[in-house]
DNA sequence: GGCATTTTTGCATTCTTATTCAAAACTAAA
DNA sequence: TTTAGTTTTGAATAAGAATGCAAAAATGCC
């Protein structure tokens, strides 16, 4: 949907550019730029976005991006295996054609790409990675929907 | 305080080795481990940690440490200025003498020194890093109650 | 020890965030 | 367009987390 995925890259851009400290502070910068959502809403789109809360130095809390929060390859370690979150770096996602072009921050394609494979499901016949852009090839038959939910469970955005 | 600093070291512990989702799950884990406290004491021990909660791959919610949720020196941003939490690769604090003694992971001691030395107060004279140790030299003056407040404005410690 | 100061804690409460449920909006296909 | 399935949403509520306050414990100092 349009407007929700407008109102995920605002989030995004607020949280990395402000210190919100509740979704309530949150929501009335969205609501003035005109957005309208209720806290349900918001609560569920921070998760989607995996924005977390975390305590900053000033005896308060401060929602931070996934990429400002889960280094790539160290992360919440299970006890028995461990998981990766291909957060850090990642800028972007768009099309071209079928294919998902995937912009990272420079370095960075190369681990996030590597993620990617890595949980690769039957959507995605492969990946090449330069340094700061992927290429995603998806399988015949898999629409940008299809992909980009695939691509959602290893990339903070939206699906 | 003994047994303080001895739950935060279990509460460290399990955050790192389990998938905890909520403050009432780790309340049973110490309980089990015959620590007493309240959901309002731990609230307060996960801030003083810095541990935060996200939303993970699978739907729900973990916490994290601070090690694992802000790499150094690429944190939140705030509209004027910059907030460096030397969060990263910190493994401890011990002291001989008046002088403190961080560990770090191999690489890191350099860099959270330098943070220490952005923030420094007047308790602290300077540091001296090398790959993974850093000494921290106090004020003459300056016990190491005071160190340990001030260092902990830096680091993820127990204050 | 006894006194002043600081720290830690629990209780109760407030505040904040997540989720259930049902309705509405949207999508894809026929 | 109509239908069936999926997604998004809000209202209300449940669940979870933070904190004001006062008491208790610990610390430092004489």
């Amino acid at each position: 949907m349009k407007d929700k995925s407008n109102r995920l890259k605002s989030i995004r851009k607020y949280v990395s550019e402000q210190k919100i400290s509740s979704q309530e502070e949150l929501l009335q910068l969205l609501s003035d730029e005109g957005f309208i959502l209720t806290q349900a809403t918001l609560s569920r789109d921070l998760k989607q976005l995996k924005i977390a809360k975390m305590p900053d130095y000033e005896g308060g809390y401060i929602y931070v991006l996934p990429e400002e929060s889960s280094p790539l390859g160290k992360t919440a370690r299970m006890k028995t295996q461990e998981i990766h979150f291909a957060a850090t770096g990642f800028i972007s996602i768009d099309f071209c054609g079928p294919f998902a072009v995937v912009k990272t921050k420079p370095a960075f394609a190369g681990g996030i790409a590597a993620e990617i494979d890595r949980r690769s499901s039957k959507n995605i016949l492969g990946t090449i990675a330069g340094d700061d852009t992927i290429l995603v090839i998806p399988r015949e038959g898999t629409d940008r929907r299809k992909l980009l939910r695939t691509l959602a469970e290893v990339l903070p955005i939206n699906h």
